[in-house]
DNA sequence: TATGAATGAGTCTTCATTCAT
DNA sequence: CATGAATGAAGACTCATTCAT
């Protein structure tokens, strides 16, 4: 496994494009070694299985995804624009690449327990990103304190996520970027009038 | 599709033990006949086919799941009163029926978008249950004007969702149920200072 | 098998129906009996199983398509008449009812080698008929003599049956009582010039 | 379809040799996979399903028929001559190869409607021949005018037809090409006397 | 006699994976 | 490293037949 090589990003691009336009379960191997141009047993000389492409794609994928958001957010200031730029940031990420958002939000949801339980843990890193913000936010007294850093989390990223898959159902059809800010609001000061 | 006679149900039940038990992908019709004490074939006499079992499960489920919900909703006065018993009727209730949780939270989300279509078309139901909630709030100026209604449904559904899907992926080890007051309060206040 | 039921010729001609309409292979039990406007299991009151109906069905049409043959040949005087009597009849009959001419010549061909020879053994009374008229044909010395009876009645029923099958396949769209004439010149004069 | 391929070759032969010893309706696709000496799943890399090994076993087989029948003809002088080398070397070829008159006189007509008509497609090369002997007969003079082609056509298949047919109902038990010539002489004599 | 709900044996086809070249 | 022909396990679905009522 060889990550360095260019067959290896080769066939997990030609995966993302596959699985996008195919759906999961028309995402023969031999399709994704056909678009990738190189030959069925090929891709087991980069991959262990089947699922190791979508392990490795997810990581692939997502690890720079975070990355951009580790980037953008550190560089900010207060806590309140840093949740702004992670909303920003993961809207923009996606409504870049319609292939991605179609595989991360659909098509790689219909994966089994244990290849869930995989992507989760490349999830936990982002996670992490959010818990921080979180814990900044208490810190310099703009959020609330007592809360519960689980569900905070949940809700922070329960509500970009139904978000971003509600964007890609109904086909892309409007601009999500143009929502981080009001989906911010939401997650600052919820539905309450601010003067409550 | 005789849905008043007993083996329908009874088939529907084997097939969320099934589900749960043994995942989505280890489901065969042969295991839920089994399981349901009835013929492979038989099976065939109350639904179309595989796939009509999911979409009838998650029908007959989640119509009395949703229910149950407008019940408990109706009776209560204020918004912020609907809002709490929706959240804890929500958690309550997948909370009573562990099998049920890992099928809708898991299992349901690797099927096909055709499926998902149908699964959504369901859930409207329910989404429509929040939308008047929301515009009750709004009218009874608890909640702020201006709200964008999709993004609010979004934040209040994802956040639910996120919240019993982490719940089930932890093996439902902890009471979900406990946590509706904290999360409905997330949803009506945000992160923000009460003061702010 | 109580043969003169009226049940047992509702099934026998539902069957045909069904057969002509839907082929071999998607003529199942339960539609021949709900054409028939009998419970499934009542078939099986009036025959000992699928393949019992088809040959019931053969038995019973063949019977009086034989018959109808053997009266319109016997009152005719010469073995010239009574063989143009055989093919025109032969022709008129199946040209009368398009349901059995499919059914005989095209959908119960698709039967297994066992069903195809209790066909063959209801045919035997047939053959017999066109065996006799060939002897009284050399006996008036209207034919040649030394002539292979087998071959003769191979030569007249395999031209009557390829002639009639080409008609089914070509959706009946010609009128095949007219083309009598001329098979009967053919089988009795061969291709040479009546004067060689 | 890789026809030049040795293991289409050897698929055919396995099923001509299988469904002759066991039946159309017995001739599992793994039971011709087993005779051929490859797996299932090989069965697919070369044939599109079950009915494609059919159809190409009758183009394969009924194609070198009908050009060793065209081969033999073509080198004879008088229509005469070349109808006898028709009838003699369709006789011939299919008691040569057993097997394959089973397989073409039974069971291949066990096929549905749409496969029937596929083969008809590749007969038709073969009634192209019988209708140019036909026609060079009645150019030779030696063949009556005003016959009527396809008449003729279904006179001289369906003798044919019907002639092995019954050879190979009744076990193959005598030598069809000895009745070449009295077939022959049928033909075109019919059964009247010479002098009439 | 008549019903029709229930049975369960039987089979084609797909596709991830291997391995000889 | 790369190929791609070959493998073979696995499963949804049909439908003739039965039998309790």
């Amino acid at each position: 496994m060889k990550k360095n090589k260019p067959k290896f990003k080769q066939i997990i691009d030609a995966a993302v494009e596959v699985i996008a336009e195919n759906g999961y379960h028309s995402s023969q191997v031999s399709k994704i070694a056909k678009k990738a141009g190189v030959a069925d047993g090929t891709i087991y000389l980069y991959f262990k299985n089947k699922e190791d492409i979508l392990v490795s794609l997810f990581q692939e994928k997502m690890g720079q995804f975070i990355e951009k958001i580790e980037q953008e957010t550190t560089s900010k200031q207060s806590a309140e624009q840093k949740l702004f730029t992670l909303i920003h940031t993961h809207f923009e990420q996606l409504s870049a690449d319609h292939h991605l958002a179609i595989v991360t939000q659909l098509e790689l949801r219909q994966s089994n327990k244990e290849l869930r339980q995989k992507i989760n843990l490349v999830l936990k890193r982002y996670l992490k990103v959010i818990d921080q913000i979180v814990e900044e936010g208490v810190e310099e007294k703009l959020f609330r304190t007592g809360l519960d850093r689980r569900l905070v989390r949940q809700m922070i990223f329960g509500t970009m996520d139904e978000t971003v898959t509600n964007w890609v159902m109904k086909d892309q059809r409007y601009n999500i970027v143009d929502q981080a800010k009001e989906v911010h609001s939401l997650i600052i000061h919820g539905l309450a009038h601010n003067g409550q």
